[in-house]
DNA sequence: CTATGGCACGGATT
DNA sequence: AATCCGTGCCATAG
């Protein structure tokens, strides 16, 4: 899903002849990728001493003063203030350079510094354990996770495409799957609740059943039928749902998706969320009434510029060299010119997406106001899929300190799920999908039963009935 | 008989 | 053109 080279080890598509190279469906981290292996092997590209704000330290990328040092803006004005920077704290930590080594040690580890996004932060736990020769297979198992942190390809395939055999692969598998969080590469949730499961066996005592339950009853489990779970397994109805219960509190089928700060109740030890921010919402001088400011993040440090020696070079060099010297030239100019309009769409998006969901921000996903990619690019006047691309892949640091991907201000069932969580938290006794169908729609949505009942197990709420025979706390 | 989950269809969105 | 999402219908569990 987010294809990050973190190394070599996949094709490299440098040779994109395309006058529009489309920057604009890169994350930061995919972005640090290209302009670096370009600026490795252009010379007429060139990075120049960053330009520092004196009042922040932050890093400008393409405006001469910090709109927000330069405090001349009007008290009463809620305009978003929306500007590129690169900020060191935030730049990424993968280097795709062919010089990067993958030491442990070698990373920062303040803690002010937000975490890694996944791959490395997995990569970086088993660096030390990992033979030479097994990084590519590595790298290759961790690129190729969904975002529930589950395998996407098969054992077969990475085996053919690097030539070893099955086993070997298992045996790096094996060192990602025991690393945080545990059951990560797993290619199926009954495979990961078995890793965490044999994780969890070495220190504290399981329950009879449980691996059994999950080896054999997977499906049963899922579906909540314990009467039939307990069949099978030769216990009571209840046990099997004491079962249910121990395996839905103590392991988690999908090994990422509590680190994206989804419903997690307090038992769990890491609400650490392993992203980059691609940009960063803040409200300036904290205070939560003033207007938001949103920094676009850029990938490297100074501005990049075409190398004014190299042109001038250029017209004394031999003749065989031109062609290609004049090649490198254009490309250059080309990227330089597309990291502007990158830029350019990507504040003009956010100014207007955060002036709209100020709310959202603000106040949480409750009053996140329905918009559509659609209708986003007819009021930028772009095409919808420019929104699109814009949008697709990346994050964004909220004031509250979540991390969320941009999607997420497109999302329109998002308030109501909210709001279904609320209900139920504040009800008394347990209500059936039709009567909270019936409250949402006397706060104004209509939605059907059914799809009240898709919500709540998108939010991991438990049915009605097994609400009600749980005790409250 | 009621509440809920599965499957699948159609329309909207990307 | 491909994908996502809401919804209706039906089977099944309680």
């Amino acid at each position: 899903m987010y294809p990050i080279h973190l190394l070599e080890t996949k094709p490299q598509t440098t040779a994109h002849l395309a006058q529009t190279m489309s920057l604009l469906n890169m994350t930061s981290a995919e972005l640090k990728q290209t302009i670096e292996a370009e600026l490795a092997n252009n010379p007429a590209l060139e990075l120049l001493e960053p330009r520092r704000c004196r009042g922040c330290g932050r890093f400008l990328v393409d405006s001469k003063s910090c709109p927000i040092c330069n405090q001349l803006h009007d008290p009463s004005n809620l305009e978003p203030i929306v500007f590129t920077s690169s900020r060191s704290d935030y730049q990424s930590t993968i280097s795709g350079g062919s010089t990067h080594s993958l030491s442990p040690d070698e990373l920062p580890d303040d803690n002010t510094a937000p975490a890694l996004d996944l791959a490395s932060f997995v990569l970086r736990q088993i660096a030390a354990d990992l033979a030479e020769e097994d990084r590519p297979i590595a790298a290759h198992i961790l690129t190729s996770l969904d975002k529930d942190g589950l395998l996407t390809v098969s054992l077969l395939e990475i085996s053919r495409y690097h030539h070893k055999s099955i086993e070997s692969i298992e045996k790096v598998l094996n060192l990602i799957k025991h690393s945080e969080p545990v059951g990560v590469g797993s290619s199926s949730p009954q495979e990961a609740l078995l890793v965490q499961l044999d994780v969890l066996s070495k220190t504290k005592a399981v329950p009879d059943h449980v691996e059994i339950a999950i080896r054999e009853g997977i499906d049963l489990l899922s579906r909540h039928h314990f009467t039939k779970l307990g069949q099978k397994l030769g216990i009571s109805a209840q046990e099997a749902e004491e079962i249910s219960r121990y395996i839905s509190t103590n392991l988690n089928p999908y090994p990422s998706r509590s680190y994206w700060g989804s419903v997690r109740q307090g038992s769990e030890t890491t609400p650490q969320v392993y992203h980059h921010p691609d940009i960063l919402i803040g409200h300036l001088n904290k205070k939560t009434d003033g207007p938001l400011v949103i920094e676009i993040l850029f990938p490297v440090r100074g501005p990049l510029r075409l190398n004014p020696l190299f042109r001038k070079e250029i017209k004394n060099a031999q003749s065989e060299k031109v062609e290609k010297w004049q090649r490198d030239l254009e490309k250059a100019s080309l990227l330089i010119k597309c990291l502007r309009q990158r830029n350019n769409t990507m504040r003009q998006l956010l100014a207007i997406l955060t002036k709209y969901q100020r709310n959202f921000i603000t106040h949480g996903d409750r009053y996140l106001k329905p918009i559509t990619r659609a209708s986003m690019a007819k009021i930028l006047g772009v095409h919808e899929s420019t929104v699109s691309r814009a949008v697709s892949g990346k994050t964004a640091r909220l004031p509250n300190g979540r991390i969320i991907p941009l999607g997420k201000f497109f999302d329109r069932s998002l308030p109501i799920r909210a709001l279904i969580r609320e209900i139920v938290d504040d009800e008394i006794d347990a209500l059936t999908d039709s009567q909270i169908a019936v409250i949402l729609e006397n706060e104004g949505y209509n939605v059907a039963r059914r799809t009240v009942a898709k919500y709540r197990s998108m939010e991991g709420i438990l049915s009605a009935r097994t609400r009600q025979s749980m005790v409250k706390i």
